[in-house]
DNA sequence: TTGTAGGCGTTATCAA
DNA sequence: TTGATAACGCCTACAA
């Protein structure tokens, strides 16, 4: 016809076709940037099926919707991911497959494909351990989902060690390995970690390694260490969780946890189109693996 | 009729209504966090006049649509905001207008809201200058616009002060006062200004401040910085641009200019407004005033 | 005021 | 195959 730019109208496509070709993506927040890794892996997954990703998190369209839910179900989409953990989310017809992606599912009918925050506590752990550190301090929050899985990973692999030292040594039991926990209230942010940073080290200046239940809270805790006179990691090691693009900064240099949202997108995408391609199929709940990612921040503690 | 989720179809709204209240955002990176910022003030412009806001970055619907603009050509938006330097831009009908928010209009006919970055490059280095610093460096590429424009402010200062300099003591010329800058070829990010820190350090090592083009050289400087022995700000200043979120945080404790991010969304969505009334409004460019926030990594220069 | 036909730009269907 | 035509779900204009 012309090649003087003409376009199909999406109106008009969505309204005459049989299917929109779209699905929503509802974020939690722009600036949690883990979203940007699972796009990434939505996108692997959706790509070649020829449809269109509309994302959105709770605040843009303020005002025309009460979530960003409206929206996607006023345009028809055919699938949606929920990134995060929902708080409030609208009650979503059946007719519209879910999967909550990073979270576990509240919604009932939905999907869900998280990370293994509680293996992941336990690998940020057995690696603290096994480089040789026994007094090991851990912070959280108590307000977080992820956060209490991590924590529970922590304790898994303090009980563990407990019990392989108690094994090796009978005699002198537990002794001399301890696991503390500071879980304050509130957001998981640099600001709470540095207090909690502050509590561990006045209650237990014994510690030689920390846990920070994600990275926010590890930078946090690393200012109230710099304070502290302590070096990172000749004097104290640390450990972060979610492998933020800082924690790989070269002045921070943390080790962290992976979350592989990457791969979650992935999932999440697959799960979606399942469910797209059958309406009936059951929702299902995955986990997927985390993985260690050691840096600068973590080393044996010195000779006492 | 019906309180069981009755949802007026936007496909059918927009292809039977007058106009489809809808404006498309297109960002380059979903990673560059100051997006968020600026989504928050074209919402102020832009709200309770009932457009809905779409986001989309270069990535997200690659295999669809080869710009997001295309997309958001095919929704009949009726506006267009493109966040930052926009790279490859398709060409856009004079019927929907465009306004460049964060970079200068290399498009013909869109309208444009900037950081003034060539003032907040003098900002930055008068402020290291009150502070006393006679041997200031800064760390640049070659490959930004905005680079080049702060990199200009940084000369500005530094050629003012050499005239305040050689007013007041004729006879000793600008003796004692000098500025070098590095800039080299490649991205704005960490590994560059770790790199451009180093050469700086070994070639000029009597500097006693640096500003780095942007927050992510200068957290690459600080690296170097403390590989070198140097503590920031005893024996160094440092000071950063954007004042992202990490240059707040307080184990970086960044002085920073503040692009007033919130502040070019705002005036981005009222000009858009503006020409979404009248179509026959010609393009207006406009530049926001940044702000220099002191912290922790300037000041004053050791007495010699 | 309330009601009804027409049309928005496509896709899909049903004849030819 | 190709071609005409009826939806798609809503808005708007016009008639009652």
């Amino acid at each position: 016809m012309s090649e003087l730019d003409y376009r199909p109208s999406t109106a008009a496509v969505s309204l005459a076709g049989t299917r929109t070709r779209t699905i929503g993506v509802m974020l939690d927040d722009f600036r949690n940037q883990w979203f940007v890794d699972l796009l990434t892996g939505l996108r692997e997954s959706l790509e070649g099926q020829g449809l269109r990703l509309v994302v959105a998190d709770r605040f843009l369209n303020t005002g025309l919707d009460t979530s960003p839910v409206e929206g996607f179900l006023s345009m028809r989409v055919e699938g949606i991911v929920v990134a995060g953990e929902p708080d409030g989310l609208p009650r979503i017809p059946r007719s519209t497959p879910v999967v909550v992606a990073g979270g576990r599912a509240d919604a009932p009918g939905a999907s869900s494909v998280a990370n293994d925050d509680r293996t992941g506590g336990r690998l940020a752990t057995e690696h603290l351990l096994a480089l040789g550190h026994r007094h090991v301090g851990h912070l959280s929050t108590t307000d977080s989902r992820a956060g209490i899985e991590r924590r529970a990973g922590f304790d898994d692999a303090m009980a563990a060690a407990a019990v392989r030292a108690d094994q090796a040594r009978p005699e002198a039991s537990d002794a001399g390995l301890s696991g503390v926990t500071v879980a304050l209230t509130g957001p998981m942010t640099e600001a709470t970690g540095a207090a909690a940073a502050a509590r561990l080290l006045s209650d237990h200046p014994e510690v030689t390694a920390v846990f920070a239940a994600n990275d926010m809270m590890a930078i946090g805790a690393l200012s109230v260490l710099a304070e502290h006179g302590l070096r990172v990691p000749e004097d104290i090691s640390i450990v972060g969780y979610d492998d933020t693009p800082i924690a790989a900064a070269r002045f921070i240099d943390l080790t962290s946890v992976d979350d592989r949202s990457v791969d979650i997108g992935r999932a999440a995408g697959a799960a979606l189109l399942a469910r797209i391609a059958d309406h009936d199929l059951e929702p299902t709940d995955s986990l997927v693996q985390p993985r260690l990612v050691v840096r600068g921040s973590t080393a044996a503690p010195r000779q006492t």
